[in-house]
DNA sequence: GCCGATGTATACGGTGGCGTATACAGGCGA
DNA sequence: TCGCCTGTATACGCCACCGTATACATCGGC
């Protein structure tokens, strides 16, 4: 009657949801058994240790925040504007990729290889980002500028506190896309 | 001779030390023992418990980050676009500062307490910049999204692990502000 | 139906951390 | 000088966690 095995797949994944929800410490091994309902007996079939479960869950996470969110943005088309918007989007208010994405931001600045994974995802990201606003953006240093904008309030969104008076943050975000993106107020 | 007796505020101030390496978790008693070449024996005379400890951290971390950081910009004067750009040096340059203010952003994520008192701090940053932006710019929502723009870079430039390909991070940054700031690139 | 692979439960030793108790040392005020 | 206050060292019980060992269940292919 059912009641699935417990495969390398879910540990990494329940993985994944303690790492987004606690940060790295937050990743025990006898914790993730009590959340998928078992021991932690079989987990060391499936891993050597602890940190075999770490690399598994990064090497799960550089994909998906990769290739299927390139592949995505590649495919639903639009003109580059939009599909900038639609990166930060794909990427930075998914449910399950954004709180992870932070996670590994914090870790990656105390942990050099999970900075070196980092760095080859952002650089992808930071690549397409160069692509779509050098489309209506013609000085190169201008282009450099203009995409760090753009990374930096995807990501700084997420970790600042301060409200807005009236305004929604939402409210503020678009404004602010029109500024980074060089076009007029809607 | 001296060997400093170990008060409160050298306890405090290790913690500090802790919490900006290696985030919350890292913040153990005996660990920061050790560093101090003292055993645990005295911390529970200064401290109830570790967790009165934390919030003696939080404590001494709200003051400086606000109070001391408002009062230098303030005296030290200039127009407001360089003390706009002060304020962000003063505070996410600083050796002492930023890597606590990072490590409490990424603790706030995942405790109330914490993102209240971040809230406090950011709203009083963000009132700073909103003045500093709305002395150069009239539009009230572009004051807002400027000051945004300012603030999430400002935070989110520590969280990018990008490279710029010839370009340092510096000068790119330096056209970001110019972009923020609405000044022409020198 | 049998067998091996794969997952499961349980038990164990080791480690590291918290908070408490207790006894000791040194400076400072009465 | 005498005590007290504050910090110190040491030892203890407790708990959470890691990694290992061992025996049991269950599924798939033969």
């Amino acid at each position: 009657m059912g009641a699935i095995r417990t495969t390398r797949r879910r540990w990494v994944e329940q993985g994944l949801q303690a790492l987004a929800a606690g940060g790295p410490d937050a990743v025990r091994v006898e914790a993730l058994a009590k959340d998928l309902g078992v021991t932690k007996g079989g987990f060391y079939g499936s891993f050597a240790d602890r940190n075999a479960l770490l690399e598994a869950m990064l090497d799960t996470w550089e994909r998906e925040a990769t290739d299927e969110v390139l592949d995505r943005v590649e495919r639903e088309g639009g003109d580059p504007r939009t599909r900038a918007v639609r990166a930060g989007v794909l990427t930075f208010s998914d449910d399950r990729l954004l709180p992870i994405d932070l996670a590994v931001r914090d870790w990656a600045r105390r942990d050099e290889a999970v900075a070196a994974r980092l760095r080859r995802v952002d650089d992808r990201r930071m690549g397409l980002l160069r692509e779509l606003i050098g489309t209506f953006c013609t000085d190169p240093d201008e282009v450099e500028a203009r995409s760090l904008l753009a990374f930096c309030v995807a990501i700084g969104e997420h970790f600042l506190a301060a409200g807005h008076g009236d305004r929604t943050r939402a409210q503020v975000l678009a404004r602010a896309a029109d500024l980074i993106l060089d076009r007029p107020p809607r």
